[in-house]
DNA sequence: ATCAAATTGTTTGATGTCCACCAATTTTTC
DNA sequence: GAAAAATTGGTGGACATCAAACAATTTGAT
């Protein structure tokens, strides 16, 4: 059970590499911070078969009951075909419904099923659990900053 | 052309929709300044066949002549899987060469062409100009504080 | 020196996403 | 009211990514 020499010698590892003008690019940190944040959270999940962008789609669905898919793809940043995929699969998990819109027959109304809310409900709590590990290390002012800033990024986007 | 009446009446648009819990979450807030970043980098880099993920490729290889594609997998976060066709891919354009390493016959040495130097060099400018555009409405202070926030979400990540 | 374990690049298969279309339907224009 | 344009959910193809397997090779243990 030994560790290997090579590996106590460069415990820097990956560290020794050079990331040129890398590390000065704002979306490069956003990049890593995002990735490290969607492991965790993907972790925090792993009991349900729900990933990340799923738990965004049931949200929005739970918070906007009877949404479009058009809508659902604009507010989760999604390709309108995918969207088609992604409800494919929630509603085989009979998480959510498509039922006709009232006044249009393009579109379909989308619901959570009781179960889809009662698995939401059981979701949350390990999501905000997520949160407060991720912020643990930052002031609640901190945070705020954090967010603020970022949203100053694009403000044309709110 | 006259703008369509139902545009102009919900100008709201998405913002009419509930996000429910998710705008509180650092992480929902960051993966939207990440993608919209992204979508404008890639739309700088447009006239290139370089997505921001290959830009970064480029540079590591730059910066670290010679690197095995293992260590360029860990640095930019991919399954050595994928770097295989990622490398693939930038060999067919003549950008990078796999050459054999030295002391290991199972390890390849990846370098930049001269093609894909010059590439490179002529793409800086781009994304630094990019990076400007970003962080327009920010002021250098503010700039530090927020890559030095999105460092301390994972501490242990370095 | 030998043999077990780890590492390297690769292939294959699954998944998630986009894009370019499409038919049905609705809205706008004239 | 009829024709043109826009919108909606959907399909099919392309592509990026991962995970699991693999053969060749290197490293470690004895």
């Amino acid at each position: 059970m030994a560790i290997p020499l090579k590996k106590v010698l460069d415990s820097d590892d990956t560290d020794r590499i050079d990331r040129g003008l890398l590390p000065d690019l704002v979306g490069y940190q956003l990049r890593l911070a995002q990735l490290a944040i969607f492991k965790d959270l993907k972790r925090t999940l792993q009991p349900y078969p729900i990933s990340p962008g799923l738990f965004g789609v049931l949200v929005l669905i739970d918070a906007n009951a009877g949404m479009k898919q058009t809508e659902l793809a604009k507010a989760v940043h999604l390709d309108r075909s995918s969207v088609v995929s992604v409800i494919d699969n929630l509603e085989t998990m009979k998480l959510v419904q498509r039922r006709a819109a009232n006044g249009d027959r393009r579109s379909k109304a989308l619901f959570l099923t009781a179960e889809g809310r009662r698995l939401l409900q059981r979701l949350k709590p390990l999501v905000l659990e997520h949160e407060r590990r991720l912020t643990r290390h930052l002031s609640p002012a901190e945070q705020k900053t954090l967010v603020n800033l970022l949203r100053r990024i694009f403000p044309e986007h709110r």
